[in-house]
DNA sequence: GCAAGGTC
């Protein structure tokens, strides 16, 4: 029988080139949860099926088994010895099932996974998807090429390799150190902050080995400024006219910070009043034209000459990729293939109306190739692969696409080459001197104008002519301090430590400008630019807004915070450390189970010390914010102590007993108000009702302490929480509200307010208590959503229940000018689903239809009465005093 | 509600 091979590279793309090399692209393709295409081709001297697919990045990712979920009920340095699981990325794909079921029937697997640490790693994870062993005979190899491109591909084909298990480990290592620290840390600042100050406005205060490092830089920056003194210095510069040229000379010394000195020499200048020339000097100085363009280049440009956001340049060039204007944006490599087909790229662009010229002119007049740059064996460096116009792309992205062109033209040009004149005076036994530059050779500026030389004309000078002296001014200035850290420099400095990938710098970023740790300040800039002599167009991509990063309180006090306790943690070190040692998995150096024990011990020990000093960065807390007691206004009543909570309204919303020193966290979306004054039946707190936003956001009743601790075992689905039925995650601010509280005699609960079961899901239809007057039921679970006869005065549950179908009855207050009802009388009870007057008078808003068919009981006696208390508040534990431990040490 | 890494 032929052997059957499967084959799976990381993206779709990358499986569309190597089945379309490999069967000469003559293959037949299918869809499925990624494309699977199929020929018959020779694999290792026998005729083959092939079935190629691919998965879309990690199949798998690591979290804590849902035990540990509960941020209330785990204590937060127990993280460190948890278990940890793998579960799908992204469950809705069925990337498992799909390998699972192609591989099925298959011989042969070759992995064509990126050839990097994560592709080796995905490796592992395609080949427990396909449940292929070795021992079962059937053969596992792995494909290296160090590009996609004909010859690449045939040559990894010729050399099957084995994947590396420990380069594989060594991203499994890394994965469990990254959650375990993360989760760690952030889970404890969260909780101790947000219990403790009012105006933080921060949902989450996070922690990362990239994140906290990336904001470490920007508040590095901003304490130099804070931190800088300005000194005073003088500039001595003569004038002198010349040839009709008045040229302002610059001084040797170029500046000194002492008045009197500098005031004595500008004296011995007017005293001898004459400009010697002492020599004359020419140089032909080049420019080099760019290599080719890699992703971190791409944001720096982008976010300091077009002013667009890491992560808005991503999409930017995510979506050209897609559309096919431009190559993979995903790159560290600057070098091109040396089989990198230039004319047929170039060709391309011939009838782009603004390069087009530019293109036809490097095409017909020759073209250089790109400088030599890095090739990190990923993809080639960002290329246009379309030609595009601004009309067909939209404002950003053309501009963005733009640049990408002018880059790339810019690469196949000459360098620039230009004459550089320097004049060197003397006078008063001082040196003094002036430049003058006039380009030869424009090369690649013509294309990328913003990088032009300035222009400066000179007019001849011989050695020993003597100039007379017009004016001599001695400048005054002031040092200053350095600006906020523009986004492009935070890349570089990132990229130079190591922090984040080419793919997730801009994660990085944008998390640190989210969770309101840095603001971004956008800054006009004007070109200065004016030789360009293509349309105004190219001219006005480099006249937009620069960004800068500018650290907010609650930056400046986390990083300042670590500072004091363990500065290590936002040191961008960290990430060198966590990487030097997984790679000594990678290396098959280290075993790496004993490596991930060994850097989990380092850092809970970190973590205890941090616990135990956490008063040195709450000093810093305390001179910033407000504490909760200062905050929120009055709103409902404690059920412990009966007085009156504060509603603090900043993220996360949430209500704080000043009494009881407690924090109650509310529903995240929408608002809450005091409901009615009424009060829970359990615990005596008052209700408050909660309205979430839009026209047709629910309202619904909840208690504050029943929505924090839910009263109940075995409610399947809390009010927020996934709908995997994953009921034991439960964090603040997902709980219980009374829609869902089985209560049987409370007026608010499920079992007095629902009404049917829901026909989309496995919830209840409950009656919204203030739609009035366009009474509705919505679903407990999902969205669905059911309008009532409109303009009702009053719609209410009753206590009986229909006999045919077991809903609950209602009971209709119709209004006397629009009742349905006959000779005017406007009560009406009835079933929704078998009374055929209420049934003719409601309405499926959402959903797909609403009939008797399908429905059950409304569910009922779902969860058990349980008494209150067991684990509350988050426990400190009794760690021993650790030491601080520094990485250097090991 | 948490990390960082793939990719869409």
């Amino acid at each position: 029988m032929a052997p059957k091979v499967l084959m799976v590279a990381e993206k779709p793309s990358i499986a569309l080139s190597i089945a379309s090399v490999l069967s000469g692209a003559q293959m037949s393709t299918r869809r499925g949860s990624t494309e699977v295409h199929e020929f018959d081709a020779m694999f290792l001297g026998s005729r083959a099926h092939y079935k190629v697919t691919s998965v879309i990045g990690h199949v798998f990712s690591v979290d804590f088994p849902a035990a540990f979920q509960d941020w209330t009920t785990t204590n937060p340095s127990d993280l460190f010895q948890a278990p940890i699981l793998k579960k799908e990325t992204n469950p809705k794909a069925h990337i498992c099932r799909h390998l699972s079921q192609e591989a099925r029937g298959c011989t042969h697997l070759v992995l064509w996974l990126d050839c990097d640490r994560e592709g080796e790693n995905i490796c592992f994870e395609v080949i427990e998807c396909t449940g292929f062993h070795t021992s079962d005979g059937r053969r596992i190899y792995r494909a290296r090429f160090s590009s996609v491109t004909e010859k690449d591909i045939l040559k990894a084909m010729n050399s099957l390799a084995e994947p590396n298990r420990d380069e594989a480990l060594s991203v499994d290592a890394r994965q469990e150190i990254d959650l375990k620290v993360g989760v760690a840390f952030t889970r404890f600042q969260t909780s101790y902050f947000n219990g403790k100050y009012g105006n933080l406005d921060a949902r989450v205060i996070s922690y990362g080995p990239c994140q906290t490092p990336t904001l470490g830089f920007c508040v590095d920056r901003y304490l130099q400024i804070t931190m800088f003194k300005p000194e005073k210095f003088w500039m001595l510069h003569p004038y002198i006219m010349y040839k009709g040229y008045e040229l302002k000379l610059e001084w040797e010394r170029s500046r000194l910070f002492d008045a009197d000195v500098s005031a004595m020499f500008r004296n011995r200048i007017i005293e001898d009043g004459i400009m010697k020339v002492v020599r004359v000097s020419e140089k032909l100085e080049s420019k080099a034209r760019p290599s080719g363009l890699n992703t971190v280049n791409l944001l720096k440009v982008a976010s300091s000459a077009l002013g667009f956001g890491p992560q808005l340049t991503m999409q930017l060039a995510e979506r050209l990729y897609t559309q096919g204007f431009i190559s993979y944006p995903r790159t560290e490599s600057t070098a091109y293939p040396s089989s990198f087909d230039f004319k047929g790229t170039l060709g391309a662009l011939v009838h782009n109306p603004v390069f087009g010229g530019y293109a036809q002119k490097l095409l017909t007049e020759s073209y250089n190739k790109p400088r030599a740059g890095t090739d990190a064996g990923d993809h080639p460096p960002i290329t246009p692969m379309h030609s595009a116009s601004e009309d067909s792309l939209g404002n950003d992205a053309w501009k963005l696409y733009q640049y990408i062109c002018q880059h790339f033209l810019g690469t196949l040009s000459p360098d620039c080459k230009y004459r550089r004149i320097k004049v060197e005076f003397e006078s008063g036994g001082e040196q003094f001197q002036c430049v003058g530059q006039l380009a030869t050779v424009k090369g690649f500026t013509s294309i990328m104008p913003w990088l032009a030389i300035s222009e400066k004309n000179l007019p001849e000078f011989a050695v020993g002519e003597k100039i007379e002296i017009s004016k001599v001014e001695l400048d005054e200035g002031n040092t200053s301090p350095p600006d906020y850290l523009s986004e492009s420099e935070l890349i570089s400095l990132m990229e130079k430590h190591g922090i984040g990938t080419d793919a997730s710098i801009s994660v990085h970023i944008n998390n640190i400008c989210e969770r309101n740790y840095v603001q971004v300040l956008l800054y006009a800039l004007i070109s200065n630019s004016s030789c360009c002599r293509l349309s105004s167009l190219l001219l006005s991509v480099m006249v937009q807004a620069g960004r800068r990063l500018a650290p907010t309180p609650l930056g400046i006090s986390l990083i300042r915070g670590y500072q004091c306790i363990d500065s290590d943690l936002c040191l961008p070190d960290i990430r060198s450390f966590i990487e030097h040692q997984i790679t000594l998995v990678a290396k098959g150096q280290a075993d790496h189970s004993m490596v991930v024990q060994h850097v989990l011990e380092q850092f809970r020990r970190k973590f205890s010390y941090f616990v135990k000093q956490i008063d040195n960065m709450d000093a810093l807390f305390e001179a910033q914010f407000s504490p909760l007691s200062d905050s929120g206004r009055l709103l409902s009543k404690c059920g412990k102590c009966l007085r009156y909570m504060k509603y603090i309204s900043t993220q996360p919303a949430r209500l704080y007993c000043g009494t009881c020193e407690e924090v109650y966290y509310v529903p995240q979306k929408g608002t809450v108000k005091l409901y009615k004054e009424l009060t829970c039946p359990l615990d005596n707190f008052e209700l408050l009702l909660c309205s979430l936003p839009g026209p047709e956001g629910k309202s619904f009743p909840l208690c504050p302490y029943c929505f924090n601790c839910p009263p109940f075992e075995g409610i399947d689905a809390f009010f927020g929480a996934p709908k995997t039925g994953d009921s034991t995650k439960l964090g603040k601010g997902v709980g219980m509200p009374c829609f869902l509280c089985p209560h049987t005699t409370c007026p608010h609960s499920v079992i007095a307010q629902g009404v049917c079961a829901c026909p989309e899901c496995s919830g209840t239809l409950v009656l919204d208590p203030v739609s009035a007057p366009k009474w509705r039921l919505y679903c407990n679970m999902c969205n669905c959503l059911v309008s009532l006869p409109e303009g009702a005065h009053r719609i209410s549950t009753t206590q009986d229940k229909c006999p045919e179908c077991d809903s609950t009855i209602i009971e209709v207050d119709f209004n006397k000018k629009t009742t349905p009802l006959k000779d005017g009388a406007t009560l009406h009870k009835g079933c929704i689903l078998c009374d055929e007057l209420l049934h003719s008078l409601v309405e499926m808003k959402h959903g797909r239809s609403f009939s008797r068919h399908g429905r059950r009981g409304r569910g009922s006696g779902r969860g058990r009465g349980r008494g209150r208390g067991g684990y509350r508040g988050r426990g400190r534990g009794s760690n021993k005093q650790d030491p601080k431990m520094s990485f250097r040490d090991f």
